[in-house]
RNA sequence: GGGCAGAUACCCAAGUGGCCAAAGGGGCCUGACUGUAAAUCAGGUGGCUCAUGCCUUCGAAGGUUCGAAUCCUUCUCUGCCCA
């Protein structure tokens, strides 16, 4: 019979960073009755493959599904194959494209290799939701959206919003709660996980498990956490995400680019720094800012990737942003001469890629600048700047602040 | 089924015969300042080996016109009202 740490100990793991719990009572009558009769909860978090990377946002969720497993509960994972067909509407202002069954399984795929970075899979009870939904007939299907009226639906944020402003909204989108519901009730959740715009969809399994006749599950929601920019929520379509497996050196540099405000949340939500020396890290008259952030950096692309990886990750970051030498590994780009030499933004182009056009802006701003390794000088590029191969031997070329290309000539 | 409104670049949105590659904002890029932070300021933001030039783009296809994002026809999609 497992042993499980005392309910406190639980909940204060479990709990962390937290924003709602319903409810809070009967999640703790839940760990007693756990506790006294050895059988874990079965916790709940579904995740929907409807793109090929997972990011630092969905590890919120993923690290208290953890907390739970670490306390000696059951992860149960939903691969959401088939409520991804659909496309979650929530926080959304339109409708989502939607997949096909192809697409949907090869993003799976790689789900399972990177929630392994946060979960122990091994443990991990994992259901696709196909394997349910496949298998209704039409009937089923008319039976369950008979379970919910189109006011109950509308009385949802994201859908009033889309309501009130005239924007369309697809009849299947009012069937993804449901369906999310559903699989509570087909696993028997004692917990759900998720985002807050996820508490509609949860509350939905709570009522369908009390219609058939099972305990109401307790639902648990974390915060989204904001991506790169600070303000919106992290997302890979916003471009403000960090993916679970960016390279180390690239993930600790985008922690280390985040609004300062970001910290504290960052820290709560994806370490396990305790509570009193968060303040004190993010109290700039304790800690400088960066010191802070390089912490945070470490620990996040730590836990992702391994602690020499983050170690290096940090190295590169010093060296190449804080002393401003060269980074250790920049790609090399053999670069065509035409007559012997090529013009300042075609330089560009080739080794950055874009179009002429850019890469002639670029050059134009001042953007592009030749550095020699040896003595690490920078030459701004001119515009009407033509290259020789000499001009370019062993030499590195810099757009912008952070693309560096070792050059080559043929 | 009937009536009305709408579809503009990454997003929002102005433009309703030539001055439109298309205002403004957001985003993004570049530069300055910095801690590769934020804030702020300045510039840029369809493409073309570089041009007071050409090509492509205002839902789609046709048409009118010397000339169309703008006018006409048909179609597709969306919203609203009535049934």
């Amino acid at each position: 019979m497992p042993t499980f740490p005392s309910v406190d100990d639980q909940l204060r793991h479990v709990l962390r960073g937290a924003v709602d719990v319903i409810d809070e009572a009967d999640l703790r009558k839940r760990l007693e009755k756990s506790a006294a009769s050895g059988k874990p909860l079965r916790v709940k978090l579904g995740v929907d493959p409807s793109s090929p990377d997972l990011h630092l946002g969905h590890t919120v969720q993923m690290r208290r599904l953890r907390a739970f497993q670490d306390m000696g509960h059951q992860a149960v994972l939903i691969i959401g194959n088939y409520t991804a067909m659909v496309g979650d509407p929530s926080g959304k202002n339109k409708t989502r494209p939607q997949l096909t069954e192809a697409e949907v399984e090869a993003n799976a795929q790689t789900y399972l290799a990177q929630a392994g970075k946060v979960l122990d899979l091994a443990r991990v009870e994992m259901r696709r939701n196909g394997e349910w939904f496949a298998a209704m007939s039409f009937m089923d299907v008319l039976r369950l959206c008979a379970r919910s009226t189109v006011s109950q639906m509308l009385e949802r944020e994201d859908f009033h919003a889309r309501f009130d402003s005239e924007q369309p909204i697809s009849l299947h989108e009012f069937v993804y709660p449901l369906m999310q519901g559903w699989d509570s009730v087909v696993i028997k959740a004692d917990i759900e996980l998720g985002g807050t715009d996820q508490l509609f969809n949860l509350l939905m399994g709570r009522r369908l498990q009390e219609q058939e006749g099972q305990q109401r599950q307790v639902c648990i929601t974390g915060p989204i956490i904001e991506g790169l920019d600070g303000v919106q929520k992290m997302s890979k379509s916003l471009g403000n995400a960090i993916a679970i497996n960016a390279e180390p050196n690239d993930m600790f540099g985008k922690v280390m680019s985040i609004p300062d405000a970001l910290m504290p949340g960052w820290f709560t939500q994806l370490t396990r720094v305790p509570e009193a020396e968060i303040k004190s890290l993010c109290d700039p008259a304790k800690t400088h800012p960066r010191d802070a952030k390089l912490k945070l950096a470490g620990l996040i692309t730590g836990e992702m990737h391994g602690q020499p990886a983050a170690e290096a990750g940090r190295e590169a970051f010093l060296s190449t942003f804080s002393k401003g030498e060269l980074p250790a590994d920049m790609p090399e780009k053999v670069i065509e001469l035409q007559d012997g030499k090529v013009q300042a933004w075609a330089l560009v182009r080739q080794a950055h890629g874009g179009s002429g056009s850019d890469a002639r802006r670029v050059v134009q701003q001042g953007g592009a600048r030749l550095v020699n390794p040896a003595d690490n000088t920078e030459t701004a590029l001119t515009e009407k700047a033509e290259l020789t191969a000499n001009d370019l031997k062993d030499k590195v070329l810099k757009v912008g602040k952070r693309n560096f290309y070792r050059l080559q000539t043929r």
